[in-house]
DNA sequence: AGAGTTATGGCGACCATTTACGACGTTTCA
DNA sequence: TGAAACGTCGTAAATGGTCGCCATAACTCT
């Protein structure tokens, strides 16, 4: 493999000359630069990228840390942070989290271990205080889906309240009175802060919040199932039933279907995250859009243009918004 | 930060020993060890991981490629992947093809630039050709769901024909006779390879394919309801469908549901897959279990096995089963 | 005591970047 | 004409862990 001491023998100049020309930000004469290109070309140079690494102490690597990699959630995000570093030739390492506080850490330590210049972190069950103090690490950090007031330049989130306000709004606008939640897990940020939303709905509706009508899920479609479950074992009356995100809704919803139930003529439903899949399963779920795609994406963009000095322009914030589709009816009088 | 440098200076012995102290491969004394050891603790000493590289041109990296990271299919495998590599310390860079020949090579090489140790494959639309070429190339490659005899032994794979075959087959004996078929791409391996395995089961049954009732999807789920438009389009009959994978299947039945159907009564479906969705979406899909997880963590093993030198046992060879649930249904007569 | 084994030190190669410094040569302007 | 300014390019050192090779020691076993 050809060295950049090879090259600027070939070319005729120094070290530092074909470093130039590499990093044009030296000014160096067209000729010289020529000769130099030529002699790169001819040798099929290529820089070694730990040498690189090694001098610069860059290795134009991003860490990214998810809850989790399976499940529809978090591969629209990966693709579009993908997409976006790679486009400016930076890569992407990538960790799991499994929302535990000790491996979350762990990977954290992992990433900056090997040497990356920035992570992405969605992480769930570690504290505020960890991160405040990470963010002033030597190693910047971009976090998605969580709100630290204290780093609020760094937090790339979405109003997790209002999304759970407006799903239990949008029921409560149908005439349902009587309305469960199957939430997620209680250590998760955005399972409490959809929940909240919830509670706020009702609230403002002179409603009172009935915790037996609220079942505490996995996020996944086995939550949905358990809680449907519950829900009717209860022997509470109840309506319409909101779900923290689309995968429980979908276990529900399979429930009632296998006890002969009309969805959503006996019962509606809205879910939370609009999936891909929310538009192709029957009845096509009523939810709330969160756009965790261009979520990763704005992450991507933030780091490129505040650690890789790029002159990008970085999009504004987003707000959560229903999208009505089939699960969720006017409640019949 | 600390280098080995200031740990030898401590320690009172040379670098050297230091760096066998750390690579456990050479005899040191216990005492020795323990002095090295205790300096490094005072000092916090962590290796410059761009130093590492650069000696021993290694980087601990597992470049993975694969077709999308959004979808349901690719996000169990990674999983895997990263898991499995995570244990033994070696991180995983990923990238994104695209399923299209010219970004699956920019990928390539794009990693093996970034000074990846091995890559993970899951490439489409790039020549067998290509692949054998890369394969005697100085980075190892594993390959995922695709089988080239040349370079077997690197291959991860799944008998996709015989996949094909089960699922027309399990029609075929539930009576049907007139048997649709929705395909993916036929730029891709595992469509044709699915589509191969269909046409098999018709000929062992004696029964002519028909190109009219076959439609080329896009792996989507907007393929399953384009390719169920044409089918009914078409005006020929069938009492069943298969379609190449559970995506397409759920767009196909959304469609044949928003027309009024009953399905299984009305029309037969099986899918191929089995993503998690498959049996939370109503009816239940029968289809083709596709342990893609167990391929991510095979191709791993793999990986660290002989590639990285660790004594582990790789796991044998899977085949392709079907899951009977409700999608599909005795024919009536 | 001599032979064999184990422990340790020294050294150079690996290799791109950055910085400081200086040496030219050319241009510009007083 | 002389000096200052500037563009261009070279030199040299530091960055930092690994690995192989060779040279010493310091043991152990006959």
């Amino acid at each position: 493999m050809a060295t950049i001491y090879d090259v600027s023998q070939l070319a005729g100049v120094s070290l530092a000359t074909v470093s130039r020309v590499m990093n044009k930000n030296a000014n160096v004469s067209e000729k010289t630069r020529q000769k130099v290109l030529a002699a790169m070309a001819q040798l099929d140079y290529k820089p070694n990228t730990f040498a690189q690494s090694l001098a610069s102490n860059c290795s134009n690597s991003v860490g990214v840390l998810v809850s989790q990699l399976d499940g529809p959630y978090y591969g629209p995000m990966m693709a579009e942070i993908e997409a976006s570093l790679r486009a400016e030739n930076k890569h992407v390492i990538i960790a799991v989290g499994h929302s535990n506080a000790a491996t979350e850490m762990d990977s954290v330590e992992f990433l900056i271990g090997r040497g990356c210049d920035a992570l992405i972190l969605d992480v769930e069950a570690v504290s505020d205080e960890y991160l405040i103090e990470l963010s002033q690490g030597p190693t910047p950090i971009v976090l998605i889906n969580r709100y630290i007031a204290q780093i609020s330049d760094r937090c790339i989130y979405l109003n997790n309240e209002l999304g759970g306000y407006l799903a239990t709004e949008h029921l409560l606008k149908l005439g349902h009175q009587e309305i469960a939640y199957i939430s997620g897990p209680k250590n998760k940020h955005d399972a409490c802060e959809r929940l909240d939303g919830h509670m706020r709905a009702l609230a403002e509706h002179g409603l009172a919040f009935d915790p037996q009508l609220c079942f505490e899920g996995n996020y996944k479609e086995e939550g949905g199932v358990d809680g449907m479950r519950y829900l009717f074992a209860s022997g509470k009356p109840f309506t319409a039933v909101v779900c923290a995100n689309d995968q429980m809704v979908s276990g529900a919803i399979s429930v009632c279907l296998e006890l002969g139930m009309k969805i959503p003529e006996q019962l509606s439903f809205v879910g939370y995250d609009n999936i891909p899949f929310a538009r192709y399963i029957s009845p096509k779920l009523t939810t709330i859009n969160n756009p965790i795609h261009e979520m990763g994406k704005m992450a991507a963009l933030w780091l490129l243009k505040n650690v890789f000095k790029n002159d990008i322009e970085v999009m504004s914030v987003f707000s959560p918004e229903l999208v009505a589709r089939e699960s969720a009816k006017q409640l019949a009088r």
